[in-house]
RNA sequence: GGGCGAAUGGCGGAACUGGUAGACGCGCACGACUCAAAAUCGUGUUUCGCAAGAAGUGAGAGUUCGAUUCUCUCUUCGCCCA
């Protein structure tokens, strides 16, 4: 018997595939559409196993979709700009596009060997001028609807290479590249208004219900829709300065305000902007990043104005002013009031400046003297020290009195605050989609008329200059608009943009005049089911909801707003990490082991390795598998079986060799199997009737298992379900059968089997003479009926044994075939029958004295 | 510090709305084949116990005839936010 050939029949389904054009999709109204969607790839260079577990999840559920008849949009793309491209081309002497485009071509080879059911015919690639030009068209449009504006903001700053950093190359306060100390620099930057459609993009997710609960959260939590109010301060000490307003979400603490904070970029910052002490302390501030995180980890300082802030409740209460770094200018008014009592943050600023604390929020049964020393007090509790508030229950009572209170008073008002801040799109970077805009003699923004779109990134130029290499492109940025001398914008935008409309893209990919069609939308959007990882649970996501809003504002041709209807987050695939004695990362490939205990290496048997814990796989960790050197082995099959196996899908995977040879081997029993079914001789037997119909039971259980667990997303016990399958038929071609009602049951079997192990199910169903295009098996429940049942009897609760019952037994009947019964009648020896609990063809429980 | 989630054999994991805990795979053990090994096939594999039996889903309580599943408290781990 010949061994399964998984590198002929791959490449033969693979190539059947292409040439019949089998998912290739088109609009049809005839029928339900579904799409199918998964994260498409950065072109990084070769393909991982993080894309080969993406990719599979999403094969299966495209595959089976169109196995149910569904018209099944299933696309796949390049997220192709970016800095790694920029980076390598610096570091190697190449052009950008070239290194992306060799990429891109390596990698869609290597997706292609997994026989994915893509509609290649629809690739797209963000960094083709066919893409971006609509994504310059938009963004004019975008700009004539005000959802685009100018402004100055801080950016990291590296002094050494010119350069604004991102916030994740930014490692303890210093460029990652140059190690020089990070500075905080104002510059002009653009910025997509994604705060107006807050309260659209908190609301929108109430009716995503097929999203990750966890995903939703980290959203709304994103989002951060704060009630609270803004109130006036009276300031006294300069008269150019009469007050400063802030928002607080907690203006019930008002009678413990002993200072008032505000940022350095704050306006009253002008007053200040000769002094010296206080441009010190500026400079001390630009060392902390820009991130919110870096700014609540670092040291709390302040600068004293003399400016003096008056209590807006109690005239008598004054305290100073200062400026401090972990005051935010775009949160609120970039002005708190501190109450170091109720504050942790407040309380060590109010410590180090020797501060006043106040407390004026006790718990409820609190007797006695209620001090605060080093840890604030934040639960509720009852208002106290404070006048009028006093009895208050916190929070509730409180904040609402307090805020009645300013209103009646003119002092303050209700005002609901987001965290969310505009989105920040200027890069200062070669490699991004160019921004359609130029600035006249007077610096005045011209926009670049849509007629002369795309504006085309100039090609082969230096990239090893300082900053960003677009700004010494001069006959680039040079240009002539409406016979005007202009200067284009250098600034490339965000490759966050070009990720979040593509999904409307691939509905219509080659549209020529604009970025999709209409009609196309309509019919293929939202994406039915979208599959990816959980690192962009926030920021594509929520970028992706803004511009679904974007277009439709203004527009009342769409009829969606949520581009996602289901999300579905998988996990990581990680691998154990090894160093030698120098504590370099080792690849597994050089690690070598006997026991599965003692690690050496390869090259060296001497030299002992240290097993560090499976993590991520990661380049810098050196615990990567080559997805191509795997699928070269054991094949695509093989591979998407062992991935799905081990873990549910939306958790962290162990990738094991050990695994991965067990699903080779499972495709070569299989195979054997498959000959053994094919070539098996009809034995005459009386017993033939009665294993049909346990075949015919085996077989529709089956379906309905796998049909349920792949609406679940429970792919690894679909896997397991393959394995049953397969320890069923095998002892049961042993027995004497039915030839024809074997080969009608195994061909469904092997329908069930085709979207996880695609060409091997498909040569399976060719060999018995069945057609590629296969429906999907519906569960005969004729089968699933049962005469004998199971009955598992509990005494006290306690299982004592199992019975075989017929179906529908009563329940007296019941108790009188178990008291009767040899095993069990040890147990009712003096003893009554208090109670019985009976679970239709299920369970009894018998209760005794 | 806050929010969310998780915890089941040696390991990864399964168990539909509360109803036989440990499916399936890995590993391990024994056996067959072999001069031998690998491969393959077969049998077994939660723990204690020769067995009958008992215990058992992170710990402790609660609801229930019955809890991996529901409620509360705690511990540990993970993720996100700060």
């Amino acid at each position: 018997m010949e061994r399964y050939n998984f590198k002929i029949i791959e490449k033969k389904w693979q190539t059947f595939w292409e040439k019949n054009k089998t998912f290739k999709s088109k609009l049809d109204r005839s029928k339900k559409k579904f799409y199918c969607l998964e994260m498409f790839p950065y072109p990084s260079g070769k393909i991982h196993m993080g894309h080969v577990r993406n990719y599979t999840i999403g094969d299966v559920l495209a595959r089976y979709k169109i196995m149910q008849n569904f018209n099944v949009l299933h696309p796949m793309g390049w997220d192709s700009f970016g800095m790694p491209a920029e980076n390598a081309a610096k570091e190697n002497n190449l052009d950008p596009k070239d290194w992306t485009n060799e990429n891109i071509s390596i990698m869609k080879s290597q997706l292609k060997k997994l026989g994915l059911s893509i509609d290649w015919n629809r690739e797209i690639s963000t960094c083709s001028p066919d893409y971006y030009k609509h994504q310059q068209l938009f963004f004019l449009e975008l700009f004539d609807k005000g959802l685009v504006y100018r402004k100055e903001n801080y950016v990291n700053w590296d002094p050494v290479e010119e350069t604004v950093l991102a916030n994740e190359q930014v490692i303890d306060g210093k460029g990652w590249r140059s190690g020089a100390v990070v500075e905080r620099k104002k510059l002009y930057q653009w910025f997509f208004n994604i705060s107006k459609f807050s309260d659209e993009l908190l609301n929108g997710l109430n009716e995503l219900n097929e999203w990750p609960k966890k995903v939703k959260t980290m959203q709304k939590n994103w989002i951060g829709k704060s009630f609270g109010c803004e109130i006036d301060f009276k300031i006294q000490g300069n008269n150019s300065i009469d007050k400063i307003k802030c928002f607080t979400t907690r203006p019930d603490t008002l009678f413990g305000f002993s200072f008032l904070a505000v940022s350095i970029d704050h306006p009253i910052s002008k007053f200040y902007e000769t002094n010296k002490d206080f441009i010190r302390f500026k400079e001390e501030c630009s060392k902390t990043g820009t991130t919110e995180e870096s700014i609540a980890q670092a040291e709390k300082i302040g600068f004293k104005t003399e400016l003096i802030a008056v209590n807006p409740l109690d005239e008598n209460i004054k305290v100073p002013v200062y400026f401090a770094n972990f005051v935010l200018m775009d949160y609120g008014f970039g002005a708190v009031f501190g109450c170091p009592a109720h504050d942790q943050r407040d309380l060590d600023f109010a410590n180090k400046y020797n501060l006043k604390i106040t407390p004026v929020v006790k718990p409820v049964n609190f007797d006695g003297n209620f001090e605060i020393t080093n840890k604030a007090y934040t639960d509720p509790g009852i208002i106290f020290n404070s006048d009028f508030l006093n009895g208050l229950k916190v929070p509730d009572e409180s904040i609402i009195k307090t805020i009645e209170t300013l209103e009646e008073r003119k002092l303050g008002k209700k005002k609901i605050n987001f965290r969310l801040k505009d989105w920040g799109v200027s890069r200062q970077r070669y490699w991004g989609c160019p921004i359609p805009i130029a600035y006249d003699e007077n610096n005045k923004i011209v926009k670049v008329p849509k007629d002369s779109l795309p504006i085309n990134l100039p090609e082969k130029i230096k990239l090893n200059t300082k900053g960003n290499p677009l700004d010494h492109q001069k006959d680039w940025k040079e240009v002539i608009i409406e016979g005007k001398k202009c200067t284009r914008e250098t600034d490339t935008l965000d490759t966050f943009v070009d990720s979040s409309w593509y999904f409307l893209r691939f509905c219509s990919p080659s549209n020529k005049d604009y970025g999709f069609n209409e009609d196309e939308i309509n019919y293929w959007m939202p994406v039915d089911q979208y599959i990816g990882g959980v690192e962009h649970a926030i920021l594509h996501l929520l970028y992706s909801r803004f511009f679904m809003h974007a277009i439709n504002y203004q527009n009342e041709n769409f009829k969606y707003t949520e581009p996602f209807k289901g999300l579905f987050t998988q996990g990581m695939v990680c691998h154990e990490t090894y160093k030698d004695e120098k504590n370099n990362w080792l690849s597994p490939d050089d690690v070598f082991t006997d026991d599965g205990k003692n690690y050496f290496k390869k090259k060296d048997k001497t030299q002992k390795i240290k097993v560090g814990p499976s993590e991520s796989m990661s380049k810098s960790k050196k615990n990567t598998i080559d997805p191509e050197n795997i699928i070269n082995n054991y094949g695509a099959d093989a591979v998407r079986l062992f991935i799905l196996s081990d873990s549910p899908p939306e958790k962290d995977v162990q990738w094991s060799e050990q695994g991965m040879v067990a699903s080779y081997k499972f495709l070569q029993k299989f195979w054997m199997l498959h000959q053994n079914i094919k070539g098996i001789s009809e034995k005459k037997n009386n017993n033939k009737d009665a294993s049909s119909l346990e075949l015919n039971r085996f077989t529709n259980e089956i379906i309905q298992k796998v049909t349920h667990n792949l609406e679940k997303f429970h792919y690894n016990v679909i896997v397991a379900n393959l394995y049953e399958t397969y320890n069923f038929l095998i002892k049961f071609v042993k027995k004497p059968v039915d030839k024809n009602n074997l080969i009608k049951n195994y061909i469904e079997i092997l329908k069930i089997m085709s979207p996880i192990v695609p060409h091997f199910a498909n040569e399976c169903l060719e060999d018995l003479g069945q057609k590629s295009e296969v429906s999907w098996p519906k569960v005969n429940e004729k089968y699933l009926i049962k005469d004998d049942v199971k009955i598992v009897l509990q005494i006290n609760g306690k299982k004592r044994g199992i019975m075989v019952s017929k179906k529908n037994s009563n329940e007296e009947t019941l108790i009188n075939d178990i008291k009767n019964n040899n095993l069990y009648n040890k147990y009712f020896e003096n003893k009554k029958i208090l109670r019985s609990i009976y679970v239709k063809d299920k369970l009894i429980n018998l209760i005794l004295e």
